[in-house]
DNA sequence: CCAAAAGTGTTGGCTCTACACCCATGA
DNA sequence: TCATGGGTGTAGAGCCAACACTTTTGG
């Protein structure tokens, strides 16, 4: 399950599937695990596969083994949560699939098997890791704007934030680091900021 | 992987490993899936089985999937973690191990395959869940003092506990429900607690 | 000079921590 | 009456939430 930011928008990436009884509907990406293949390597490897991504946050998130999930076969499906900083960083599905696209979390179609489920669950997930670790690093570019990370937060928390209040500790907390570089635009340039860790630690956030 | 308190310590049940090259190495008890079996029930049949419990709090944990984990084939173990109230409920081990028997979680045997990667993280779970569910609930029985829930909690969470302060917040928070019994002992007779719920529900907590 | 987004402080209430003594009972 | 564990209160500090105006820039 990919995740990204996406103008302003939390936003999944789906696949649509080709054949099968559960053709055209979309779903998340996935595959099997080779014989001898670390589950986090045959994560990966999908995760390639499908969308031509080569680094990203991955995560294993939860195993669903309902034997009724996939008509087909009594299937376990080991489900990954992976997040990127640039939703373009895509390069299209796979011939595996009919076709790909980014979905508004909020509104995503329906889906096949029980990938539905399995979305609630990595959402959940996210919203949580959020509040006691710096996990956004996975979401956003190497240097960002402090209303950029504010409002990612605010989106997957989906609670307005009180700008001072947050600003302060999250500074506080020494999460992030400072540049001296400013990014112009029309109004007011804004200072920019980078993680002062690019990796997942946790920490006593909200 | 099975845990409960006994004699005011927080322990594991581990069952001897009765045939093959792993002889003789303590491990958690576990076992394969049936085809067209739920993981949860799988899970279940196999505490049953190589306990005897029937009614336990049951959460899957972590799926571990290391081809090499096991010397034998490529196994993939979704591990589950349960909790009990009483470590005397537990029957001994099916026919399938040499013995079983309870081990304080800080003193673990040498565990075979990968196992005492799984105790780390199933006990690091527990110690989390402490701090933001009433987990607790699992672990005591029906009906316990206050001195027995504040215990609990130093013991887990591996730190002093001011009594005070702790009893202060837990009432408020109405996780407990106070009994009109007393326990009479040899000294001064111990009010009685139960807990609000008998379910996993979360809650900020410390 | 106007529009738009960036940036900044203070106060009151509440919560948390630190801390030590009295109580009830059975032996 | 003594030993043992059960039960309780308070004050000071630190933290958190609420709240709105000023600054900087480009157009």
């Amino acid at each position: 399950m990919l995740f990204a930011i996406q103008d302003r928008r939390v936003k999944a990436y789906l696949v649509q599937l080709g054949k099968g009884p559960t053709r055209g509907r979309w779903a998340f990406p996935g595959g099997l695990v080779r014989r001898g293949e670390m589950l986090d390597d045959a994560a990966r490897r999908e995760l390639q596969a499908s969308t031509g991504l080569t680094d990203s946050y991955l995560e294993q998130l939860f195993t669903f083994g309902d034997p009724s999930r996939d008509p087909h076969a009594h299937v376990v499906s080991v489900a990954y949560m992976a997040l990127i900083p640039d939703a373009g960083a895509v390069a299209g599905p796979s011939r595996k699939y009919a076709a790909g696209g980014w979905f508004e979390v909020s509104a995503l179609p329906p889906l096949a098997y029980d990938h539905a489920l399995m979305a609630a669950y990595a959402f959940k997930r996210l919203k949580s890791k959020l509040e006691y670790s710096n996990i956004a690093f996975a979401l956003l570019p190497r240097v960002f704007t402090f209303a950029e990370f504010e409002e990612l937060y605010s989106r997957i928390l989906v609670r307005p934030i009180d700008r001072r209040n947050f600003r302060r500790r999250i500074l506080a907390m020494g999460l992030l680091r400072r540049l001296k570089e400013t990014r112009r635009g029309p109004h007011r340039p804004a200072a920019l900021y980078a993680f002062a860790r690019q990796s997942l630690q946790m920490i006593e956030m909200l």
